[in-house]
DNA sequence: AATGTCATGTAACTAGTTACATGATTTA
DNA sequence: TAAATCATGTAACTAGTTACATGACATT
């Protein structure tokens, strides 16, 4: 049931399961879009595609193999799917609201392409609930620790209050957001 | 001119420069203050300081060298008080505020203690103006991109967004209020 | 007597990093 | 003809992770 592969892992399967591709491809999109901070290198990504395939959650076929280094397009498993599915559905703990933000924005991204809304929306619920369990935690941390911290310590600890006041804000338009959507069908 | 320490070093850094402590004050803090998302772990910590000793950026003194364990405390010296604030000084990149918020947030969090206001509102005005400059950016990969997306997708790119405002925001609001603390004096 | 806290550390493992290497084909 | 792009990979290194180990002392 545990996971056995990074983030980055989990981010190759899915654009993999999205649609088939090579190692290179996969770098290229890492390079272009900048976003999940995940780095292009070759070093990071042709071992983790072996860590995928070793574990057959994708299989590589050749293309070309008459030239030295031949194209190697992979395609998700059945196994694989379900494994990346299982990994859309793990509860939000507080744990990765507080310091996995980026994994859950990972989730989330690929969820309703690969789950459909209705968990999608879920795991919105869960999100929001969880950070608006936390918000209060952290006040109440600035409230009694804030005379004894030097001004920029404080503010630092302001705009994480304020970032998670974002995400909370955005999560709750968004399933308003998923409802209306479903209002309409 | 080059960093040589993990973000981790600067934190254990930065909290030593405050007052002497050991490895195990250093964990208390992480495992009680959760802030900065580091671990607690002695596998992690012991190691860091190691290599902070290593480099003569601390030094550590044995108190109670009678027991199996004695209490090392570590201290800065002057070389890690010089490499702590040629690290909280250095110019704020585009590439720190897409993939490293953290490390800046930590920077900030020590900054205006070590480096004093002038410096903290310098810092501000860096990193306000690479978010200014990065959000039309990203607001531009939206609007192209935005129809090709899953809705999840583009509502994670959205949060993103919304965050970097959020940022934007507080920079701001927090150079105001270092101009008013300076206009009082 | 059992548990918890103080306090340090190591060992095995993991997954990153940068830098290097190969060589064909396409473009300027 | 020089450079960039296609396409894959390896090597050496780094700094994390979890789990384990030690043993004194204080509390329940």
């Amino acid at each position: 049931m545990k996971d056995d592969q990074s983030l980055l892992g989990f981010a190759l399967l899915g654009l993999i399961g999205q649609n088939p591709m090579s190692g290179y491809d996969l770098r290229k999109i890492f390079a272009s879009t900048a976003l999940g901070s995940f780095s292009d290198s070759p070093g990071a990504i042709y071992p983790a595609l072996g860590r995928l395939e070793k574990g057959e959650l994708v299989h590589g076929t050749v293309q070309g193999s008459s030239s030295l280094r031949p194209r190697r397009v992979y395609r998700i498993t059945p196994k694989g799917l379900a494994a990346f599915k299982s990994w859309l559905k793990k509860r939000v703990t507080r744990d990765d609201v507080v310091r996995h933000t980026g994994d859950l924005m990972l989730r989330f991204a690929f969820m309703d392409q690969s789950l459909g809304a209705k968990h999608a929306m879920r795991f919105l619920g869960e999100f929001a609930e969880e950070i608006a369990g936390y918000i209060p935690i952290l006040q109440r941390y600035v409230e009694t620790h804030a005379n004894k911290m030097p001004l920029s310590g404080r503010l630092a600890l302001e705009c994480g209050i304020q970032e998670y006041r974002t995400r909370l804000r955005w999560a709750r338009a968004s399933i308003a957001l998923y409802e209306e959507k479903e209002d309409q069908v």
